[in-house]
DNA sequence: CAAGTCAGCGCAATCGATGAAGCAAGATTG
DNA sequence: CAATCTTGCTTCATCGATTGCGCTGACTTG
């Protein structure tokens, strides 16, 4: 049962010290654990903790952080919430932060550049230690801002130039990917040409990197990939369910398999295969450049890759950890295969 | 370009005052707009603006928010983010308050209830002006923890008791959602019976209400659900999945549908199904309460509800809006079939 | 020209927590 | 018994931004 302050303001230290007869600071070295250190004796630590617990006092983090040096934020920014991978991610994040007795503030941009830079101003005024961008469309803009405000910064999933990042192996896992895609194709088609990519920005690293590695796979077959079977046509499932659509229409040989961005995007690919009754043998072979534990369910063989998030974030945090920046581009290997979480 | 201080310390209002020759109340008047108010020229606040961005003059909100009354920060706790219905809370979260002018700060806790409080004190530490705990196990606790700091608070998705809550009509969907699944069952079966309720914990309000909308709907066709069909072994993939293998290995008859309570769940109970190569026409009939978008491509028409996200924190911010919290329980009704986002 | 008005700004208190420095008793030492 | 330590506090400045109040000088008015 506590006794509520009736509706007013907050209870304070001052309060606190009034009602435990002594002065704030002691009140605070009680509640802040220096109490030790300050030569507080236990009789009053053990009354001003058990007034404190009465009153339901809470430390004030603006007030405490103002005073303190460091205010063991860490912020991310994200761009959605909408799949797996960035769902671990945050998860992984925010369990890793805790560890280090880090406050994790995320927030996510919806893959808006303006309110990608909008948030970073945002968490840079919390005075966060640390900002990590993750799948930013601007992640050089970002270092700057927190460059110019003293903010140490990193980036995660896309590269930028001015700051560490920390991605997957695009190149190799869409070669691998690729590869096996060309298989399952032989295997069910006899031939492995022609073959879609689809899904994702033509001006981010990660889809550059992904399509390189899906050329030089089918360059591997002595085949080369023909610049109107590249759909990327950005990542949300409307926009590759209409790119589908509109390549159907334009008498374009049909494929025999696709190379598939991203889960979201998996999803317009696979309502269109649907909707085309594409389904059953004769569908065309799959591969996405992600996993979901569903997508391992539906049956048509579909091969996946899947980054490996828990890596990708412990070079993350050892960065952290270390303190300082190196200048470098690390990429984490993805993982294959149906590997479960 | 901007000139950085070098490495040292932030820059503050008082740094800006000098740089323009003048004083920190005027550099600060300009800065958060009030310059008109104070009578600020025009000429100062447009030297005062450039001067802070060729500073990259971030507001340091710590000593903002401590001077000020309201924090204008709002904080949710919620359990995963594996699943698109958190995910959708969260992002619908994030946009709604700040279309409000609220800064929206996250925090997940693993289910686990020792991290929700630790969580939810964190934030109240914040000076957090709402909390809206989210799937909460125990909602009560940090309702109480927050009324004890004057916080106040709602509960989403899981009610409370002691403060007002926004939840699905849990057993309006089930019961609907087990029709569904009787008459897929006599479709392909020729019978309704036995069927099986599995996922969630039988000590939540949600799962207790969906298994009386599952029982209702039994009762509806003079079947009454055995207790031993009805297995709540929790929300992971894994706990349904040896749930369901111990079930088989019971000698129990085996189910011709299966209500499951999240696509949480779902993942454990598709890995089973698949094991036990009972996929195919032979299947159980299947639903699903939550929605995922790969489910509904699985192809085994497995029946979904979908809980009505925006409605949902459409009466979360109506709450907020209105500023003062009514003591209620609002139920929002859950769509039905493959309605998309 | 005295009195009043007003634009334009500065001063200083304040928010709550923190911690270095200091101070008053009692305990210990030589 | 004086000198020195130790214990257990208190005092006060500080973090950076905000804001009520007041000051100055230019301008207007009768």
């Amino acid at each position: 049962m506590s006794t509520r302050n009736r509706q007013s303001k907050k209870t304070t230290i001052y309060d606190i010290a009034e009602l435990a007869s002594t002065s704030a600071s002691a009140v605070s070295a009680v509640l802040n654990g220096t109490w030790k250190k300050r030569r507080i004796s236990a009789t009053l630590a053990e009354k001003v903790t058990r007034i404190a617990e009465e009153q339901g006092y809470a430390v004030n983090m603006q007030a405490s952080l103002l005073r303190r040096e460091k205010s063991r934020i860490i912020g991310m920014i994200v761009p959605k919430y909408d799949n797996r991978y960035f769902g671990s991610i945050v998860e992984t994040f925010e369990a890793m932060a805790r560890e280090r007795g880090l406050f994790p503030v995320i927030t996510c941009t919806q893959r808006d550049p303006e309110l990608e830079v909008e948030a970073a101003r945002e968490l840079v005024s919390y005075q966060v230690e640390w900002l990590v961008a993750t799948g930013a469309t601007d992640p050089d803009r970002i270092t700057a801002l927190c460059a110019a405000a003293g903010v140490r910064s990193l980036n995660l999933d896309l590269p930028g130039a001015r700051a560490p990042s920390v991605i997957s192996d695009n190149y190799g896992g869409a070669h691998a990917l690729t590869r096996r895609i060309i298989a399952n194709a032989k295997r069910r088609h006899g031939r492995a040409a022609p073959l879609i990519f689809i899904g994702g920005r033509g001006s981010d690293h990660n889809t550059r990197e992904r399509v390189r590695g899906f050329r030089s796979a089918l360059a591997g077959e002595g085949l080369e990939a023909d610049d109107r079977f590249i759909l990327t046509c950005g990542y949300a499932a409307e926009k590759s369910e209409t790119a589908l659509q509109r390549f159907a229409e334009s008498g374009l040989e049909a494929p025999v398999g696709m190379f598939v961005n991203s889960t979201i995007s998996l999803e317009g690919v696979m309502r269109w295969v649907i909707r085309s009754g594409l389904g059953g043998p004769q569908a065309p072979a799959m591969g996405c450049f992600d996993w979901d534990p569903f997508v391992a369910l539906l049956g048509d063989g579909i091969e996946m890759v899947r980054q490996n998030v828990p890596a990708m974030l412990n070079a993350v945090f050892s960065i952290i950890d270390r303190g300082e920046a190196p200048q470098a581009l690390i990429e984490i290997p993805p993982l294959h295969g149906d590997a479960q979480n």
